[in-house]
DNA sequence: AAAAGTAGAACGAATGTTCATTTCTGTCAA
DNA sequence: TTGACAGAAATGAACATTCGTTCTACTTTT
């Protein structure tokens, strides 16, 4: 006797809901450890329709990918229409991706912190994908005008951007437990200001590393 | 007619052939998409002999593991020994990860590089192994003798060693082709004087972005 | 003779996928 | 308004395969 407790039914469209539990489920246990079973289960959306929309597994990952690969783009676009001046495009980015980090954590997960290879062996890396090149292009634009210091083009949006990623993964990993919006003026100074204390370094004897629980 | 053609055999012991051919494998496809069967292809090594020496494919991947872990913490007593600056040992350490990144590729990906959590959910993540420890402490001693500008223990460590890290999973990625050695003096100029030009930055209507293919 | 290694068949559980069947939805003739 | 009906959407039991693991018989080494 099916169908007879469809009261309330999700008013949520199938594949958001698939993808929603596709999210959720890949960022916890990891994409492999997932299978399509626990996503009919997780979504209350019958097996059939998942491969009707997605052609199946891997389908889902991508199709998850691409269509937050597109919110990341809405983000960069909406920074780049702002009246900004490149380095403070950076500061933006740095600030948006924090809060993102804090408010929506399992879409910076699946996107900066999983290994897509492993899974969509076709698609190109997501450093290689339009976001990440438009943040080296604020940068170059920023070195031609004269507000970040010239450079190895890779050198300098590393460092730009390499401590707020770091973060992020550090973050993630559940090894800091300081919220990132919290730190983010602290690191755009030592970021933007360097990490030297101006006074000359006196060669020291190294002293015996003690390692904090 | 086994066993016939043993005249060169392999005179590395059969753990390390294992370790290494897994190794291997793990890197090149991801620990999901190889089967014991693969890694006893590779290596020459029964199945039964596998099974023997790490108990499963899961106990590869965990004695792979803490082998690499331990070479890191050698690496890193060797950078305490030397008699040199907390600031001189944050470099010194980038300089090592980008040799390593060059030299013995699979070393740094299996290790910076893979998501443990997913094929090792027991073990804690790398980021809060002992290396990563030691490289946080020698940050604060540097504070704390006044080499490196205060702050955020977090902040600063993830500026010291966020864009060297970032760079790294540039180049693993593929996105990045000229070979990190190359990078490292730049690199080390940028995060300890920043990156500000000095120059006051103007104000500048934002331009289209151009996007480099 | 004991220990270590090899070969490879077999097993069972997990999992990606298919497809026959059911339900929903909109249309149109009566 | 009703009812028939066609096509789309959704369902879920069943299937086929993969893969981690075990086991046995055999060989080599010490």
């Amino acid at each position: 006797m099916p169908y007879l407790n469809k009261a309330a039914p999700s008013p949520e469209p199938l594949d958001c809901r698939i993808l929603s539990a596709a999210l959720d489920l890949f960022v916890e246990r990891g994409f492999h450890n997932v299978s399509v079973h626990d996503v009919q289960r997780e979504s209350q959306v019958s097996i059939g329709s998942i491969y009707k929309h997605f052609g199946g597994k891997e389908g889902i990952a991508k199709a998850l990918y691409y269509h937050l690969l597109n919110e990341f783009e809405e983000m960069m676009n909406q920074v780049m229409e702002e009246d900004l001046s490149n380095r403070e495009r950076c500061n933006r980015i740095i600030a948006l991706l924090f809060e993102y980090t804090e408010s929506r954590r399992n879409i910076i997960e699946y996107m900066l912190h999983a290994k897509h290879r492993e899974f969509l062996p076709n698609e190109p890396p997501i450093c290689s994908s339009t976001p990440f090149k438009v943040m080296r292009s604020i940068v170059q634009q920023g070195m031609d005008a004269g507000e970040i210091r010239s450079g190895n083009p890779w050198v300098v949006a590393s460092t730009v951007f390499g401590g707020a990623i770091r973060m992020i993964h550090l973050r993630l990993d559940g090894v800091m437990e300081q919220p990132l919006t919290e730190c983010y003026d602290e690191l755009i100074d030592c970021m933007w200001r360097g990490l030297s204390t101006g006074e000359a370094v006196k060669r020291k004897r190294p002293q015996a590393v003690e390692v904090a629980g």
